[in-house]
DNA sequence: AGCGGATACAGTACACCGTACGGAGAGAAT
DNA sequence: ATTCTCTCCGTACGGTGTACTGTATCCGCT
């Protein structure tokens, strides 16, 4: 359950990306496939969004679709192939933003689907276990943030940057509202249990010359509302507001990391990738 | 191995709590302990750092410590307290801000001393499973964390969302970074696997129409950097400049989420906590 | 029509996981 | 010396991912 097929180079690797990008259709040579290819990521995706993703195993998804465990070996090479997949999927239900807007609309566009995606499916959080998996409906809705960032006509390694900031400030906002809220449901505490934990915690370790700070925070309600659904914009707006202060003031205080001087002058766009040293990362790991 | 002690109510949370707090002293009735809690938890970081968080098993670190794998259970309640433990270890060592300095420059040390330590343990960003344990060691850094940017002179609400902020964003570029070297250094492959690879992938799928502004960036390196050591450093003045508009220009586009009205008037600091409605969260979940 | 062969399905099995249980032995308190 | 508590750990149980193998199925060919 480490990393799978993340090696684009190594055989399992092209394997994947085959199944995220052409699956193959069923050979009419054996007996007729039970079940599709679709149905086995559904079917799986409903077992994490139903159970929680601890309890997606192969043999509860076999169950959950009617078929043996071993049976769905022959849609998906493992475990983590088809999670990837799952992932891939989650991807595809995102709305693309209207081109005409202004970058910022287009960027909190962006970042709200993306978190109600998360919301959506909160297994998702898991995925950062993993390297985003190359599939195309990941690389679209990237594409779709790059292309807004762009707009911004700051440098590309900036707009590289500000892509994975935005990207990764949605996902850990979201990770703290879903572990949050998951903590809160699974069991139905809150008002006698905090009581009992206040005189076992707060009462017995927790000293108010020892952390001034929190308790200040907290006596003023400065952590009430720190995982609604709406709590995330505020960072946001902070993060697009410092980009927007780039734009319009290009000696800020963070530095452009390339744009200036480089090893050599790259072509401009239109022609075949040509560099030797790298391949986009594009899911940057966020 | 979901969410181990994290009610604060329940017994087993309450337990987890002494264990962080004040470990038991060996009791002098059976034979003498063969280990020390200390030891334990040290001898599972040094699993987790040599074979990777996901060989670390009960065996295993018994094995290392050369003790049945049962007897790990005298001194731990189990894996998931265990993790808790090596958690707050980690947090341990950790230096504190020079207090006398700006806010800024406080939490640049604490973001900076935050990104040191998930480089040293790249086991850590699997912590984002788990609620941050309310260990006394990530405590005192939260304090410290939020006593420096309470000097801003922000509400505290503001205050809370920034520090949360701040460490999601150097515990999310943590993640990309980490995932990034394990992965080239799991397999020492680059130059013959990537030109295959993009044979594979770059070369069949991926499409210059359909993906122009990643392959924009890319041409020009904006991918090149995005994961050395001090990339992130980009992202962390980017959010401390929005800080520092918002110090200074309080009507920001971002609004103060608590400060002006609410319910009612809290008292100042100095006197015990009265809410009746919340406990800190402390660690935030990041 | 009949057959050969490729293929889906699934039963069994293996290694590994976390950990509940219970027994054996150690060592302090009585 | 006895008793009682506690450590250590062997065994075992239910769970996981998946390799292997056998069997039933169905298409394409002759």
């Amino acid at each position: 359950m480490d990393e799978p097929g993340a090696e684009w180079g190594t055989a399992e690797g092209r394997a994947m990306i085959r199944l995220l990008w052409d699956p193959p259709t069923p050979p009419a040579r054996g007996p007729r496939q039970r079940l599709t290819l679709d149905q086995v990521v559904t079917g799986a995706i409903e077992v994490a969004a139903a159970h929680g993703v601890d309890e997606l195993s192969m043999r509860k998804v076999a169950q959950h679709l009617g078929v043996g465990a071993m049976s769905l070996y022959t849609y998906v090479p493992g475990k983590d192939e088809l999670f990837e997949l799952m992932i891939d999927r989650a991807w595809a239900g995102r709305a693309v933003p209207d081109r005409s807007l202004p970058w910022r609309a287009q960027v909190e566009f962006h970042a709200r689907e993306a978190w109600a995606m998360y919301r959506a499916n909160p297994w998702l959080i898991h995925s950062n276990l993993w390297r985003m998996p190359m599939g195309p409906h990941v690389l679209d809705a990237q594409e779709d943030l790059y292309r807004a960032v762009l707009l911004t006509g700051l440098p590309e390694g900036t707009v590289g940057r500000i892509a994975g900031l935005v990207e990764s400030h949605v996902f850990g906002a979201a990770r703290s509202a879903v572990t949050d809220t998951s903590m809160s449901a699974r069991t139905g505490v809150t008002p006698d249990d905090y009581w009992e934990s206040r005189s076992s915690f707060w009462g017995t370790y927790y000293s108010l010359e020892r952390f001034p700070a929190m308790t200040r925070i907290w006596q003023n309600g400065g952590f009430d509302e720190e995982f609604t659904d709406d709590a995330w914009e505020f960072g946001l707006q902070l993060l697009l507001d410092g980009v927007e202060r780039l734009v319009t003031a290009p000696d800020a205080t963070a530095p452009p990391p390339d744009g200036t001087a480089d090893d050599t002058a790259r072509p401009g766009d239109g022609t075949a990738p040509t560099r030797a040293d790298g391949d986009p990362p594009a899911g940057s790991g966020a």
